[in-house]
DNA sequence: GATGACAGCATTGTTAACAGTTTCGTCAAC
DNA sequence: GTTGACGAAACTGTTAACAATGCTGTCATC
């Protein structure tokens, strides 16, 4: 994941589109789970990490505390969150909520080169799983819910869905037994078969199962730790 | 407006506190539609308005543009929100997609004391609705939403729906006729019936139709604030 | 050796001053 | 009378210094 290119004679970005673009690579830091549960996010670090003042830092560390990504603790610092065994419950009830429906608003709205992306992204995904790519895997099985909420164009809920993957990644880090880290790429399989059938009901009732799949497949009890070096991990390529 | 009273003795509200506490009085005042769309939100006047300093404002309109209540534009200033038709279809979308559900959690797991409030909450509205007092009418008609949400005990779409209700209210003060400025008491006196009768899909079902009958209610082509703005109109997409 | 007080250090929270931008009013020109 | 340029005032954005809090390592005591 690379910046925005500027070029000379461009508008330098400012205001929220550094912020923007903070919480952005931090969320994706956490769906990669690079960044586990926990690990401190030092505002010094984070400036080094991302080039920028304390500021946009504490605004973005800000943003992301409202988001429940990360926690935010008076004079102590802010902290990747540790959702409870509550909280994986609530966000699976509200995954549950709403993403058949999006799932199925997906289907009734998808052009043929959205249904073309799809199939291409399961195509990485099943490499990446392949290759054993660990993270890269992790990521695309995240971004595929994503993808879905993009072609159901509803920005609102884009927003919530983008919200909770993250924290998912986060609850599959605490809860998830170690050898299932993502989705399986055969569910996501079959919700690509129903867009290509057209069959909304299908996709919806696909992606419910799917969901509580992930849930059931979680140990709501066993909790685990380590650290990271943030200023390696932002470093660009 | 006066400020929270905090005892002697009880811990200074620090750090978060003060910008949710803000936030939620913002929140409240434009669901009560006191803060109508485009109004400009001057930081020195909410630093009088708060009694705090410019740091914790700034941080708090920055959390409420999070929420897009707020329209935070560089160098100018924040406006409360102006949603677009777009949007507010979204919004809809958004809420029947999660209410229908969250009312049907609602029933599952409402108490007898949580029916009772309910019960003491409508008469409130039909009040309101009966002395002509408009504001709290408007006030009480989003609370009702917000309550089934708080029985459903979930945080997470708790947040949610407190947003979508927010931006409703700002929704309606645009495309609304003027007649309708909340939803009719009688729609929630039939969810509530449903409660009584503990019938959980009759709830789901209620709750659709009256929010496809709020959406239905609004005039989403005519933009009523008069004055079209020439640069976005002209703007490239 | 373990425990607790203490001091120095590191980090976060706050404030105030400064810089940059927009906005508004004035005035001159047509 | 309208339009456009100019300048002052008001407001927002940023930075840096300062204050306050928490953390850590040392040392004395039991």
């Amino acid at each position: 994941m690379t910046k925005a290119p500027y070029r000379l004679g461009d508008d330098v970005p400012v205001g929220d589109l550094v912020e923007e673009s903070i919480v952005e690579r931090i969320f994706s830091a956490v769906v990669e789970q690079r960044l586990p549960p926990g690990t401190k996010l030092s505002e010094l670090a984070l400036c080094e990490a991302f080039g920028v003042g304390r500021m946009h830092i504490r605004r973005s560390l800000l943003l992301l505390s409202s988001r429940e990504v990360v926690d935010l603790q008076p004079n102590r610092g802010a902290f990747v969150a540790s959702p409870t065994a509550e909280q994986a419950r609530q966000i699976f009830e509200a995954r549950l909520t709403l993403e058949p429906s999006i799932t199925r608003l997906a289907v009734e709205r998808a052009t043929e080169s959205d249904i073309a992306e799809l199939s291409a992204h399961l195509k990485m995904e099943h490499d990446a799983n392949h290759n054993e790519n660990r993270n890269e895997a992790i990521r695309l099985s995240g971004q595929f819910h994503i993808l879905l909420a993009q072609i159901a164009q509803n920005a609102v809920m884009l927003r919530m869905i983008k919200e909770l993957v993250t924290r998912t990644s986060l609850i599959i880090g605490i809860f998830g037994k170690p050898t299932l880290a993502s989705c399986r790429d055969d569910d996501h399989e079959r919700i690509l078969s129903a867009f290509t059938a057209r069959d909304g009901e299908a996709a919806r009732d696909l992606m419910a199962e799917h969901l509580r799949e992930i849930e059931g497949s979680l140990d709501l009890d066993i909790k685990k730790n380590g650290v990271v070096d943030l200023v390696s991990l932002f470093a660009r390529p």
